[in-house]
DNA sequence: GTATTTAATTATCAAATGATAAGTAAAAGA
DNA sequence: TCTTTTACTTATCATTTGATAATTAAATAC
């Protein structure tokens, strides 16, 4: 294995699924969000429930902004906030009902724009995407 | 192959790859260029030479913008604009010596910091790695 | 019980980014 | 040749984002 080569394919290989995911994310972004509001409440669909500074963590920005940026979703009506019952400081966020229904549907935007760029593509190479995800995830995406 | 499934590993999948790539360059990027400015540098390293247009493309920025982040580029010596021969609009954009320079010194520590994510990784895992960034390369993210 | 640390907030600022209008110059089409 | 299209530039503006300092309140450590 010649790390050379593999260092360029992940480089590319990065570059592209940035391309890719904006591309198929574009239309499913609804324009009352910023792009730094919808990763957020993309990661809060997926991780639900969690508190500020999770978000802080994971989206690598800082506790005031990501605070200031809560507060514009809170504003909208997207999120809901609820203080944790054992320490008080904390706060578990979740979606709103209308967040719920926001990235429903950013989701299924997301899905359709995945299925026609799979569509034609064989059950075997589905299953062996399906495992090549698996194996990237755990060995290199972790 | 339940394709709900394949779609949430998707979305799991294109968020961990943001946030991983982030982390691997974050040190890599030299603090003179923005971050947008970093990720044309990285296209125009792997493609060159290039169009503003293709640019423009394929960092789905609109043209002006991408005209002045060059420019920025361009003053600090990073790229070098060339006027095409055949069609005298275009150009033709390289980089520049010094931002050959930045660029291998970035790429060589995203290298060290891929190695050191991949340190203890079997052989055979290697090569799987390797195959499953070609399966995704060509039938999704392509 | 006081000191320290943690979780989050508010306020403020500069910089980066995105969007748009209006322009130039070359090429292509009629 | 005249018109239209293409590639790019310049200027300007609003918004978003990132960074920092100062503050509050609760939990933990001593």
């Amino acid at each position: 294995m010649d790390m050379k080569d593999l260092f360029n394919k992940f480089v590319l290989f990065s570059a592209s699924v940035h391309r890719v995911t904006h591309d198929i994310t574009k239309n499913a972004k609804s324009d009352t969000v910023t792009p730094v509001q919808y990763n957020i409440l993309e990661y809060i669909a997926v991780s639900q429930p969690v508190t500020l500074s999770e978000i802080s963590d994971c989206q690598q920005m800082s506790m005031p902004n990501t605070s200031r940026e809560l507060k514009k979703l809170s504003d909208k009506d997207l999120i809901a906030k609820q203080e944790d019952t054992v320490d008080r400081r904390k706060q578990s966020i979740r979606l709103s009902k209308d967040g719920e229904v926001m990235m429903n549907e950013a989701f299924g935007c997301i899905e359709t724009q995945l299925l026609h760029r799979l569509e034609g593509v064989s059950k075997e190479d589905l299953e062996a995407i399906d495992c090549a995800l698996d194996i990237l995830q755990t060995k290199v995406f972790y």
